[in-house]
DNA sequence: TTGAATACCTGTAGCGGCTCCAGAGTCAAG
DNA sequence: CTTGACTCTGGAGCCGCTACAGGTATTCAA
């Protein structure tokens, strides 16, 4: 099959899927005499697994541990294992992370119930405040946590 | 003062004050006769506005609207409060997603307690299972999430 | 007064995981 | 022969920094 047909059965961009082969996360397909590539069924099963596995959050590097592992079929899985309970910890970390910061923001919320001119916003000034303070009272051990905004939907 | 001064007073690195000055969220600071950057302490509490907002995970773009807020008196302080709820609803829609995705990753996990050989390695094998079952089964409404791997500490 | 150490400057490239585009080539149907 | 759908390569852009390289300014001690 070529690419198209591949993009559609695994819900995933063409140019994804080319970027996973730059990344060497899926084989370089044989490719026809107009120099387009022809993937077998084989490829669709890994680009599934890789797809499901970012499913799952998982990074790049992860994944080809992962892949690595299952193409070694004599090797044992106590990698599989240790990676996958390293993530979940990333997991429950990240969590435990935006737990805190949603409460925080509740809080801030509280401030402002209403429409007010700016200069009386309880929201601003509770930021201002807690800017100076967590200037001068931490220890410097300011975490900055990655992002919640979402990508724009894939498009594929 | 200078822009190591600031640095330390902010807790920021020099490099990502003078990106934000490039993306125009901190103004141009006079220069001294060496072209040396030198702030005020408007500048300062600018930045340890920035930096707070920056720790509530806000994007750039969100600051830039407070800032916008912040520097109009006159304006009401709506903008702020919508700004606000809607950040608190990426926040708390993102903390769903990955407590799926944690319930998921432990159920994962449960299949493969010891060390086995790959090929029976039950991780493995469910995930190949799941990658096939979401490609033929679900809609294409495959959701992929952000990232929870961290960057590494802030150097500064 | 010199010279070393430190602080600062600009500009550019890189991270991850794609996404999007331009400009060209391929191939089947009408 | 043309149209249109598909595919190709190569390069730039997204975010929020971080990390250089290669130069200039300032400060301090000898």
């Amino acid at each position: 099959m070529r690419i198209g047909e591949l993009s559609r059965l695994s819900t995933t961009s063409i140019e994804t899927i080319r970027y996973y082969e730059r990344e060497g996360l899926l084989p370089s397909p044989a490719r026809s005499q107009g120099n387009f590539r022809l993937y077998q069924p084989a490829h669709l099963e890994r680009l599934q697994f890789i797809r499901h596995c970012r499913g799952l959050d998982m990074s790049l590097d992860e994944i080809r541990v992962l892949l690595r592992v299952k193409d070694a079929p004599a090797a044992d899985c106590s990698d599989v294992n240790s990676l996958l309970d390293e993530h979940i910890e990333h997991v429950s970390r990240r969590i435990r992370e935006l737990r805190l910061l949603e409460r925080q923001l509740r809080e801030l919320r509280r401030c402002c119930g209403e429409v007010r001119p700016v200069d009386q916003c309880g929201i601003l000034a509770g930021m201002e405040v807690a800017a100076q303070k967590s200037a001068s009272a931490d220890g410097g051990e300011h975490q900055h946590l990655r992002s919640v905004h979402r990508p724009r939907a894939a498009s594929l």
